[in-house]
DNA sequence: GTCTATAATCAGATAGAC
DNA sequence: GTCTATCTGATTATAGAC
C-alpha cells in the first residue's frame, strides 16, 4: 500500500504554526498599544486565550516574543516591497514604503520597541529570521536611496545611511501619535503632512 | 538690636534646594541613559549618595522624580530662549533652539520619556511647574513659527502645530543615537545632517 | 531628614500533573 | 502541549528608630 506524506505530522505542525501566528498577532497588537516594557506576558496569554506556561513552550522569553513579532514585521515589509510596481521611480518606491509604515502605525499595527533596552536589543541581534529580514529590507531600500540620489531626486549631500535611518524613524515618529491625539486631522492628512515634512522639509521651497 | 532675615532658615532651605538639585541632576542623567522604565529609584538614591527613604521625603513617587526633571528641563529651555540674540530671524531662532536640544541629547543630558506610559503622563499633566514651562516654551516657539511662515521662511502649508511637534521630536529622535552608534560621524556632522534633513528635507533642492 | 529594615506587589519564568 | 500552582527576583514604597 502506498504511504501518504505523513499527514498526521503535517496537520499537527499546521496547528502549531496557526497558534504561533495567533500569538505573534497578539504580541504585535500589544507592542503597538503599550510598548515592550508595559506589555506583560500575562496579557499576551490572555489575549491568545492560553495559559502563560503554554506560551513558554513556544517562545523562550518575553524578549523572544517581541523578536518574533519584529521578524514577522520584516516579512510583512518584504511582501510589501515585492508588491511595489516596478515602473515606479526609486523615490516613489521609498515614499510609498514610508507611507505604508505610517499607516501601519496609525492603525495600531506597528510594534514599537524602545531604542535603548539592552536585553531586547541582544535578543534581536541573535534572532536570525529578524536580522536576515532587516538586512534584506535595508539592502533594497538602500539601493533605491542611492539610485534616487544619482537621479538627483534625493539630496546626495546626505549619506545614504542617514537617509535610511530617517525613513525608518518614521515608523516610530511620535509626531504621528501627537497629531492623531490632537484630533484636528484625519489619518490621511497626518500622513500627507509628515510625508511633506520628511521629503520637502519645513522650509519654504 | 536689628534682627537679620532669618539666616538659619535660609541656610537650611538652601541646603534643601541644593540636595534637590543634585537629585534632579542624577535623575536627568539616568533618564537620558536608560529611560524612565529602566531607571530604578535605587539607582537614583545611589547616584545621589543618600538612602532611598530619604528620596521619598523630597519626592512622592518615581513619576514625581521624572516630572521634576522635566520641569527642570523646561527651565533650562527658557533660559536658553532668553539668551537668544534678538537680532536673529525667527527661523534662525528655531534652528538654533533645535540644535541646542540635539546637542543636549548627544551629550547625554536629554531626559527622554516614553510617549505612551500613562501613569507618567498623568503625573506630568498635573505638575504645575512643568506644564507652565511647557506652555511658555510652546508659546514662544509657536510665535516664531508663525512669524517665519509669514516671512516665507517656513512652509505655510504645514500647520504651526505640526511644525512645533516636528521640532520637539528632534529632542528624542532615534536617528541621532543610531548615527552616533555607527561611529561614522562627529557630533557636529550628525547635527548638521539632521538639521538639514529637518529643515530642507530629503529631496534635492 | 536621614537612616536600616521590611512590607507589598508585581511580573517573568518554571514544576509537575495530565 | 496544555494546564494550575508556585517560585524567584526585582522594585516601588513605607515603618519606625535616631
Amino acid at each position: 500500500m502506498v504511504t501518504h506524506a505523513t499527514p498526521k505530522v503535517s496537520f499537527r505542525s499546521q496547528m502549531l504554526l496557526a497558534r504561533e501566528r495567533a500569538i505573534i498577532q497578539t504580541v504585535n497588537r500589544l507592542l503597538a498599544e503599550k510598548g515592550f516594557e508595559a506589555m506583560t506576558v500575562d496579557q499576551v496569554a490572555e489575549g491568545v486565550g492560553i495559559a502563560k506556561a503554554s506560551l513558554y513552550k513556544h517562545f523562550a522569553s518575553k524578549e523572544d516574543l517581541a523578536a518574533a513579532a519584529m521578524a514577522d514585521l520584516m516579512v510583512q515589509a518584504q511582501t510589501f516591497l515585492d508588491g511595489l510596481a516596478p515602473a515606479l521611480s526609486a523615490i516613489d518606491k521609498l515614499r510609498t514604503t514610508v507611507e505604508w509604515t505610517m499607516r501601519l502605525k496609525l492603525d495600531g499595527n506597528m510594534p514599537t520597541l524602545p531604542s535603548q533596552n539592552s536585553s531586547l536589543r541582544a535578543a534581536l541581534m541573535v534572532h536570525k529570521a529578524y536580522m536576515d529580514g532587516l538586512m534584506d529590507v535595508s539592502d533594497r531600500l538602500g539601493a533605491w536611496i542611492e539610485e534616487a540620489q544619482q537621479q538627483g531626486a534625493l539630496n546626495p549631500q546626505i549619506p545614504a545611511i542617514a537617509v535610511l535611518y530617517t525613513l525608518y524613524a518614521r515608523a516610530c515618529d511620535p509626531v504621528l501619535e501627537f497629531l492623531k491625539a490632537s484630533d484636528l486631522f484625519s489619518d490621511d492628512q497626518i500622513i500627507e503632512m509628515v510625508l511633506m515634512t520628511c521629503f520637502d522639509g519645513l522650509r519654504q521651497r
